[in-house]
DNA sequence: ATAATAATGATAATCATTTTCATTTAGAAT
DNA sequence: ATTCTAAATGAAAATGATTATCATTATTAT
């Protein structure tokens, strides 16, 4: 935690930015949670720590870090986004989501094995060719019905 | 095309829907473009022929026939959400998209051979039994910049 | 401690999508 | 062909997530 906290405080500062209470609130509820929270439900839980928050500083930060490479952004069909981050302690680094159309729980997975990475590479390297494309990334979701939607 | 549209109208009946002039104008439109339209650009397209043609309209029959397996609806990072027949004559029926993050141009691929697809079908049958998941369906984009935006 | 300015938060604005509701229309029954 | 009725439409208002504005506050280099 405390050497998170650091590590983020680091990044903070290298790029120039201020280190802010509301940016460390953030941060703590982002690398305490697992799940997969919207802009409002962040807001909620500095909230409670910190009842000074605006929604709009959660969105704002939300985007800073989202540009430095240390929260990723989802949108899984409801109306709002979500977002978690990149490394978090509490959850495996390369994963996708699995995502139930019915109750609209999210569940991460990360069964995929090297064959399928390797296969994923493969496939990057044809399209960045065929297409004249540099792949920076890409998304993998499945969807369907969980245990208690089915 | 005149094939098309019947199957649209049988389709409407047997699920006892009327078959309405907005709804044949909107499909027309649809099976006559081959890219992702957001429901805008679909109300101009169809108010160019029949101006009676309210945003309403579309929203609710892109739903509908969402609904019904005919239009599949994505979202690619931008504001909005955009929508394709789920079988174009115009396009490969088995594709994903390549979207480029500088300037939003979303590319059709369907670069994946069989060993993909049948691992992606792996993939999946892993997932619906390690997460007591019935899937349906899944979703994959890469993303990354294109040629002139590199 | 202070000054300079980046960051914040309250409020208003924006924009895609939905809801409401009075009017129109498809299509079944006559 | 005309009539009838529920389904569908479209205009306008409402909603809800996200973004912009701007006066105030707080961080940090000095």
């Amino acid at each position: 935690m405390i050497h998170n906290t650091q590590k983020l405080l680091n990044k903070f500062h290298n790029m120039g930015f201020r280190v802010t209470k509301p940016r460390q609130a953030i941060w703590k509820v982002l690398s305490n949670t697992i799940g997969h929270l919207s802009a409002e439900e962040i807001y909620l839980k500095v909230y409670k720590k910190y009842p000074k928050i605006g929604l709009t500083t959660v969105y704002r930060n939300l985007e800073i870090m989202e540009k430095m490479g240390l929260v990723k952004k989802y949108y899984f069909g409801d109306g709002r986004h979500r977002y978690e981050l990149l490394q978090n302690p509490l959850k495996p680094n390369y994963h996708h989501h699995l995502v139930c159309t019915g109750c609209r729980r999210v569940i991460d997975f990360d069964d995929f094995d090297n064959e399928e990475i390797n296969l994923l590479k493969k496939v990057e390297k044809v399209l960045s060719q065929k297409h004249n494309f540099e792949i920076a990334g890409h998304l993998i979701q499945f969807y369907g019905f969980c245990k208690s939607c089915n």
